[in-house]
DNA sequence: GTTCTAAAAGCGTCCGACGATTTCGTCTAG
DNA sequence: CTAGACGAAATCGTCGGACGCTTTTAGAAC
């Protein structure tokens, strides 16, 4: 699958399929980041593993340029190292900083959610977010991991833009968690992995009951569990940082 | 091997957003980023200003490429708003944009100071703090406004740093809030500056004190001020974004 | 097997080039 | 005199190549 694109006479063969939002928002280099970040989820990338610059240029089909703009991208998001002069490598998080990224995270989600409960004011928003935990919970239980973090991004990235917030969607860290759900998603129990799935449903389902201290503790509730699942992961889950 | 020597020098702490653990950190992109960062707070820079690629490139020396990799890493800082084809802008902050930033930055600053009382446990890490507050009143009173945005950045570095949670500064907006600083510099009033100002001190105290709630509160405080100023502002405080 | 050295690979930076798009001045029509 | 169309200049997005520097690797010497 995904055989490499033929650039028999030099020519590009890209086309915009991403958000179409804004037309102000689709270049090289988002495309090669917005590839790596989904390739991480799907797992073809992991954590650790080297980007070499003239390989990913072959297999994307851009230029040094314009790949260099996209891993600084990508480095400013925390998803990839930069190492001078030894390249990029996907990020390893050890366990205290997934654990300081937990903490960083839930005031952010926190509000989110609190945000969304008080401005979920039509049946759309609120189908939406229900929608979107389903989803989750879905992907979640078939195991499907690629689409279960699409889903879980999905659902935060709802959640947020009800909350009508901007500035919330441009500071939580969600890439780099996806690294952290890649990281543990084959590794905790199943107990764990539905214990977690079932609290999208709670946070969606306090949201749109508009009541925001519901939605607040839910979603404390939720990372409590997930601090819970990393003091239980074992030492091997996190792999030795370069 | 010979184990790396801890390095346990107790360093004044210099990080905001950038990977600290890099020794030789000085690539020209990151250089250039840092000139423009600091260009905003001293006031060369201002929001709105059109940044013009060539001219840019023959101000700084450096060649395009990497000049380009600069102003993609503060796009995703949100320092720039980059319009494809039309170029590079100092970002503008409209009032609802700034509320939005104040209202996600206030739980990640609580986080900090809460954290920073709890690991505020070196007579250097507290008077490293308390240095910092003094040197931000100091600027303020002074109405050097360079030296005061950059203390203020400094005094939150150190205020993260004591709290030992590395994901909140890489988290942390503070470029951001930078430039919302150096929009309202000129505008506040002399009461609003001395009342900001005056913060900072009530919450390192708290920190050095070894009190969370009251490090909570105090910063609590401190953005209930900054909310009220951006309140009063007058509407040419925001210029018309492009 | 260890150590040293030289080649190879890979990264950081720069330059020049071409096509695409926006912007702005100019010119014509009403 | 003003409004809209046209075209040239300016600017951006992307590409390919080039050179110097650092790290890694592979081979030779012991």
């Amino acid at each position: 699958m995904a055989s490499t694109a033929q650039d028999s006479s030099g020519r590009v063969i890209s086309v915009a399929n991403e958000d179409a939002s804004n037309p102000d928002n689709t270049s090289a280099a988002d495309k090669v980041a917005e590839t790596i970040i989904r390739g991480i989820r799907a797992g073809t990338f992991v954590p650790g593993q080297h980007l070499v610059e003239p390989d990913l240029t072959r297999r994307l089909g851009i230029s040094r340029g314009s790949l260099r703009e996209a891993l600084k991208h990508l480095a400013a998001a925390g998803i990839v190292t930069l190492n001078r002069f030894r390249g990029a490598y996907i990020a390893t998080l050890d366990r205290k900083t997934v654990l300081d990224l937990l903490q960083t995270l839930e005031p952010l989600c926190r509000l989110a959610a609190r945000l969304a409960a008080e401005k979920c004011d039509t049946p759309q928003k609120a189908d939406a977010l229900l929608a979107a935990a389903a989803a989750v919970e879905d992907a979640s239980r078939q195991r499907n991991r690629a689409a279960y973090l699409e889903d879980r991004r999905h659902f935060y990235s709802v959640l947020v833009e009800i909350g009508q917030n901007h500035e919330l969607g441009r500071v939580i860290p969600l890439p780099r968690t996806d690294l952290f759900r890649a990281q543990i998603e084959t590794i905790q129990t199943e107990r764990q992995r539905q214990t977690h799935a079932s609290g999208y449903g709670k946070i969606a389902r306090a949201v749109v009951d508009k009541d925001p201290a519901a939605a607040d503790r839910a979603v404390q509730k939720h990372f409590a569990g997930t601090r819970k699942t990393v003091g239980e992961l074992p030492e091997n889950a996190f792999p030795a940082l370069v």
